[in-house]
RNA sequence: GCCCCCGUAUCCCAAUCGGCAGAGGAAGCGGUCUUAAAAACCGCGCAGUGUGGGUUCGAGCCCCACCGGGGGCACCA
C-alpha cells in the first residue's frame, strides 16, 4: 500500500483521496512525545485505574503475538483515560532468562549485551506502535536496582519460614542444565523451555513454601469466576487439585509410630486388604523388614532407571516389593500386608495409601499381579471386580461393613467412617492438593543471585540487607556453559566471602533464582519503580491497586499467575498489601497462527509483523488485531484482510475532510437521525469497551462511518453540524485503536493536539430514544405482521392494534384466539 | 478417565432479558468511472444456528443425550 500513497506530503495529508500511512506515522510521535499525556499522577485526586499486560521478555524483536496483546490492552488504558479516570499504564522487561545466557555462550559476550540491545529494539517497536504507556516507570527485572529488591524479598519470605531448603528427588532439564518448577514440566515430561525430555535428580534445593496458600488460593478463585476468563480459573482448580478425604493410621509391627494414609474413600476402608508406600519415600526403607531390604534396594535401583515417560504410561503392569511388615486396619483389626510401589507417588498425601482393590483399579491391577486378596464392601449392582477384574466406583449397598452394611448413600458412608475413626483417635477427615511447593533454584547465571552464605559454623546465612543487591560476578561465553552446577560456583572471588556472623570462611549460595520469582511482583515495583529505599510502597499499592484488568498470554495460567497471586497473599499476610488478589480481572488474548497453524520456523509459516507494519502501516495492522475476533479467540492471520482494514481507514480519514462546519459549532440543531445514530454508537462503544468485546466496538464504529458517508452524500450535507459531531466521535473512538489516523482526522477537524486529550463524547439520552419503534405481530411464533408503534404504547393499546390489522386477522383466519402474549412495544405473539 | 470452553452464511464474526437469525468485515457477483486494469464509489445476503430429543406462546440462547473441535488435570489414592 505504501507505494500507492503520496509521496512527498510531509504533513502527512496526501491528497484528497488517501492519507500517507508512513508520513502520518513521523508527524504524530515527536508530538505525541511531546505532550507525553499518558504519564501517571500519584497525587491525582481522580479516581484510578490500574492497567497492565505482561511484560514481555526481550527475545529479538516484538512479534504477532505482541502487536494483538498491546493492541488490545491500549484499548482499555486510552478508554479509562477518556472515561476521566487516573490511569497508571507501565512497560518493562522481564529480561533476565536462559535464551541471553545461550547466546552469551554462542557469542563468547556477556548475556547483557544481547538482553539489553534486545530492549532497546523492542522499546522502538512499542513507541513506534504508538502506545499509552507511562514509560518513565519503566523497569527492567535484571537491572542490580531491581534484583536488590527480588533479593529482598527473598530474605523476608525466609524469615516467615516461606523459603526453605530441602533434598528431594527434582526435574531435571539435561538440555538446559538446570532444576525445573513442577509447573515447567509438561504433562508429557518435557521441559516447557526446551522440549527436552526432564529426569531426575536427587538435590538439596531452594523452595517457596507455595503449599502453605493451597486452600486460599484454590478458595479465592470463586472470587475471580466471573472477571477471569473461566479456562483459566479451571485450569488453577486442577492445578491446585483440591480433594475431600481422609487420613488413616495403620499400626505396623515392630514401630511405634502408625503409618498414615490418605484416602478420598475411607468408606471403602473394609475392604482394604493391604497398604502400599511409596517405595522411594524414606518410609519404605524406614519400615521393611530387615529380610526384605535388599530386595527393596533393587527395586528402588530399577525404577529409577525408568524416565518419567515409562512412568506416566498408565497401561504399564504394575511393579512392586513386599515390605514383609503387616499393619493394622484399624477397623477391621486385621493383620494386611505392606508393600511397595512406584505406582503410590512420594510426594502426594502421605506417599501411602491402603488399596482397596475391589473399588480402585489400580489397586485391582496391582493385587492381580501379586495374588493379593479383593473384597467387595460396596455393591453396586455390577458384577464381582473379583471375576470381572473392572474395579467399581459408584453407589451402591455397603457389605461386610460392619456399621455401614445396610447403607446406600456414599456421604454418608464417609462421614460415618470418618466420626468412628475420630471416635477412635485411628484417623480424622482432611483436606489434600495436589500442589507442591515451588522449586525456586537454578544452575544457571542469568538470574538474581540467592542471598544466602553458607558457613560451616552458622548454616546457612542471609545476607545483611545492607549488602544487596549480591550482584552477579562477571563472566562471559563459555564460563558460563551449563555444566550441571551454576557457573556462579566457578566465579571464585566472587562465591569466596567470609560468614556475616563469624567472620569465618564460607561459600555464597550459587544457584539464582528462577525468573518467574522476578515476575511474581514487578506489577509492585511499577508503583515507584525508582525508589532505592523499598521494594514498593504500600501507600501507593493502597492507592493504585490491585490491578484492574491485567491481560496476557494462556501460557502463564498456571506459571506466573499462580505465582503473582502467591506473592501477593504472602505480602498480605506480611503486612505489606491489603489486596487479596493481584488481579481483579484478567482476559487472556488467543494466538496469532497462520493458515491453520501455529507460527514457526520449521514450517517457514511465519508472519513478520515488521513487514505487515511496513506494508499497511501501524494503524491497520492494530485495527486487523482487534477487530478480528474476541480477545481470546485465536486468529489465523490468512484469514483476515490488513488491506481491508487500510480502506476503512482511508474511508474514516476521508470523511474528516468533508466537514465544512466550524470546530465548536452548536451541534444541538444538526439532522436528528444522524445525530441518534452517533450517541447510539457512543453509548454501544462504552458498554463494549467495558465488557471487554472490542471488535464488536469496532463494528459499530464502521456503522457510523457508513452512516455519515451517507449523510453527507444524500442525506443532511456536509455543512450539517451533526456530521462534525459524527466525525468527531469517530476520531475518538479510533483513537483507541488506530491513534495516528485518529490524530490526523482530529487536526483536519480543526483541534489542536493530542485526539488522545479530547473530552469524550457526552450521550444526550433524549437521542436515544426513538420516535417510533416496529412491533412484529406473531401467529403461532411465526412474524405476519409488522406495526409502527410508539416506544411508549401500553399493552393493551398494542394487542388492539395487533388483533385489528388486516394482515393479523388474515392469518388467525376465523380460528379461536386462545391466548395472546404482549411484549410490549416490540412483539406479539397470538396463540390460536 | 475427570473438569472446563466452543460449534451461526464460502471465510472471520454479530445477535443485553428466551422475542423479526445478520450488525460489521473478507471473498464473490453486478454496476459507475477508465483506452484497459487497479483503486475508489454504488448495489447484491445465499445459512435457519453440529445432530436428536425436551421445556416454552416462542429456543442460536435454557435442560438432557450424542457428534465434532480446543484446553486443563491424570497411576494424585
Amino acid at each position: 500500500m505504501s507505494e500507492q500513497s503520496t509521496q512527498g506530503a510531509p504533513d502527512g495529508a496526501g491528497d484528497a483521496a488517501t492519507f500517507d500511512v508512513k508520513a502520518v506515522e513521523h508527524k504524530w510521535l515527536p508530538v505525541w512525545e511531546r505532550l507525553d499525556p499518558f504519564r501517571a499522577d500519584d497525587a491525582s485526586p481522580k479516581e484510578r485505574k490500574y492497567a497492565l499486560t505482561m511484560f514481555p521478555y526481550p527475545s529479538g524483536d516484538l512479534h504477532m503475538g505482541h502487536a494483538e496483546v498491546l493492541a488490545l490492552h491500549d484499548v482499555i488504558a486510552r478508554y479509562w483515560r477518556f472515561r476521566g479516570f487516573e490511569v497508571l499504564n507501565p512497560m518493562g522487561w522481564d529480561s533476565f532468562g536462559l535464551p541471553a545466557e545461550n547466546a552469551a555462550i554462542r557469542n563468547d559476550e556477556h548475556p547483557s549485551t544481547y538482553t539489553y540491545a534486545n530492549i532497546e529494539t523492542q522499546a522502538a517497536s512499542m513507541r513506534k506502535y504508538g502506545l499509552a504507556f507511562d514509560w518513565s516507570r519503566r523497569l527492567h527485572t535484571s537491572d542490580p536496582e531491581y534484583y536488590r529488591w527480588t533479593q529482598w524479598l527473598f530474605l523476608k519470605f525466609r524469615e516467615q519460614g516461606l523459603a526453605y531448603r530441602k533434598n528431594s528427588p527434582v526435574n531435571w532439564c539435561p538440555q538446559d542444565q538446570t532444576v525445573l518448577a513442577n509447573e515447567q514440566v509438561l504433562a508429557d515430561g518435557t521441559c516447557e523451555r526446551c522440549g527436552a525430555e526432564v529426569t531426575k535428580r536427587e538435590l538439596t534445593q531452594w523452595y517457596f513454601r507455595t503449599t502453605a496458600y493451597a486452600q486460599e488460593l484454590y478458595d479465592c478463585l470463586d472470587e475471580l469466576q466471573d472477571t477471569w476468563i473461566g479456562k483459566v480459573v479451571n485450569a488453577q482448580r486442577n492445578w491446585i487439585g483440591r480433594s475431600e478425604g481422609a487420613h488413616v493410621r495403620f499400626r505396623v509391627a515392630g514401630r511405634d509410630e502408625p503409618v498414615t494414609v490418605y484416602t478420598t474413600r475411607p468408606d471403602t476402608l473394609y475392604g482394604a486388604t493391604f497398604m502400599v508406600v511409596a517405595a522411594d519415600a524414606p518410609l519404605a526403607a524406614e519400615i521393611v523388614a530387615p529380610e526384605r531390604r535388599e530386595a527393596l534396594a533393587a527395586y528402588v535401583e530399577e525404577i529409577r532407571k525408568a524416565s518419567d515417560i515409562d512412568r506416566l504410561a498408565t497401561d504399564r503392569t504394575k511393579t512392586g516389593v513386599d515390605l514383609g511388615v503387616t499393619a493394622t486396619n484399624p477397623v477391621t483389626g486385621e493383620q494386611v500386608p505392606v508393600w511397595a510401589s512406584d505406582y503410590v507417588l512420594a510426594d502426594y498425601g502421605t506417599g501411602a495409601i491402603m488399596a482397596v482393590p475391589a473399588h480402585d483399579q489400580r489397586d485391582l491391577d496391582f493385587a492381580r499381579v501379586f495374588g493379593l486378596p479383593v473384597r467387595r464392601v460396596v455393591d453396586t449392582g455390577e458384577a464381582n471386580p473379583e471375576e470381572t477384574y473392572e474395579a467399581t466406583t459408584g453407589n451402591g449397598t455397603y457389605v461386610n461393613s460392619g456399621p455401614l452394611d445396610g447403607l446406600t448413600d456414599k456421604a454418608q458412608g464417609i462421614s460415618t467412617i470418618i466420626a468412628r475413626l475420630e471416635a477412635d483417635g485411628t484417623g480424622e477427615g482432611t483436606v489434600n492438593f495436589r500442589l507442591r511447593d515451588w522449586l525456586l533454584s537454578r544452575q544457571r547465571y542469568w538470574g538474581a543471585p540467592i542471598p544466602i552464605i553458607h558457613c560451616p559454623v552458622d548454616g546457612e546465612v542471609p545476607v545483611p540487607e545492607d549488602q544487596l543487591p549480591v550482584e552477579l560476578p562477571a563472566l562471559r561465553g563459555a564460563d558460563l556453559k551449563p555444566k550441571g552446577t551454576s557457573p556462579l560456583g566457578a566465579a571464585t572471588d566472587w562465591v569466596e566471602v567470609s560468614c556475616p556472623t563469624c567472620g569465618g570462611p564460607a561459600r555464597r549460595d550459587s544457584d539464582t533464582m528462577d525468573t518467574f520469582v522476578d515476575s511474581s511482583w514487578y506489577f509492585l515495583r511499577f508503583l515507584s519503580p525508582h525508589d532505592d529505599t523499598q521494594a514498593f510502597s504500600s501507600e501507593l499499592a493502597e492507592a493504585w491497586g490491585p490491578i484492574d484488568l491485567y491481560i496476557g498470554g494462556d501460557e502463564h495460567a498456571v506459571l506466573h499467575l499462580l505465582y503473582a497471586r502467591f506473592f501477593t497473599k504472602v505480602l498480605r499476610d506480611m503486612g505489606l498489601l491489603t489486596w487479596q488478589e493481584p488481579f481483579s480481572a484478567y482476559l487472556s488474548q488467543g494466538k496469532v497462527i497462520n493458515a491453520g497453524r501455529k507460527m514457526s520456523k520449521s514450517l517457514g509459516n511465519g508472519v513478520d509483523l515488521g513487514k505487515q507494519l511496513d506494508e499497511f502501516g501501524v494503524d491497520a495492522v492494530r485495527l486487523t488485531l482487534v477487530f478480528a475476533s474476541p480477545p481470546e479467540d485465536n486468529i489465523d492471520w490468512a484469514d483476515m484482510s490488513p488491506a481491508g482494514s487500510l480502506k476503512f481507514l482511508q474511508r474514516a480519514w476521508r470523511l474528516s475532510g468533508d466537514v465544512t462546519s466550524p470546530a465548536g459549532v452548536d451541534v444541538s440543531g444538526g439532522d436528528r437521525v444522524l445525530r441518534s445514530v452517533t450517541h447510539r454508537t457512543v453509548r454501544d462503544a462504552e458498554e463494549l469497551v467495558e465488557s471487554h468485546r472490542f471488535n464488536v466496538m469496532i463494528a459499530r464504529t464502521m456503522e457510523l462511518v457508513n452512516a455519515t458517508r451517507k449523510a453527507i452524500d444524500s442525506g443532511c450535507g456536509p455543512a450539517d453540524p451533526a456530521v462534525r459531531e459524527a466525525v468527531e466521535a469517530v476520531a475518538i473512538l479510533l483513537s483507541m485503536v488506530t491513534p495516528y489516523v485518529a490524530e490526523e482526522m482530529w487536526e483536519r477537524l480543526g483541534h489542536a493536539p493530542s485526539v488522545a486529550q479530547a473530552t469524550w463524547p457526552v450521550v444526550d439520552e433524549a437521542l436515544l430514544v426513538q420516535d417510533s419503534v416496529v412491533a412484529v405481530v406473531q401467529i403461532q411464533g411465526k412474524v405476519r405482521a409488522r406495526l409502527d408503534v410508539s416506544p411508549g404504547i401500553s399493552a393493551t393499546d398494542l394487542e388492539a392494534l395487533a388483533l385489528a390489522d388486516a394482515a393479523v386477522i388474515a392469518a388467525i383466519d376465523g380460528r379461536e384466539v386462545r391466548k395472546v402474549v404482549v411484549r410490549e412495544p416490540k412483539l406479539v405473539n397470538v396463540v390460536v
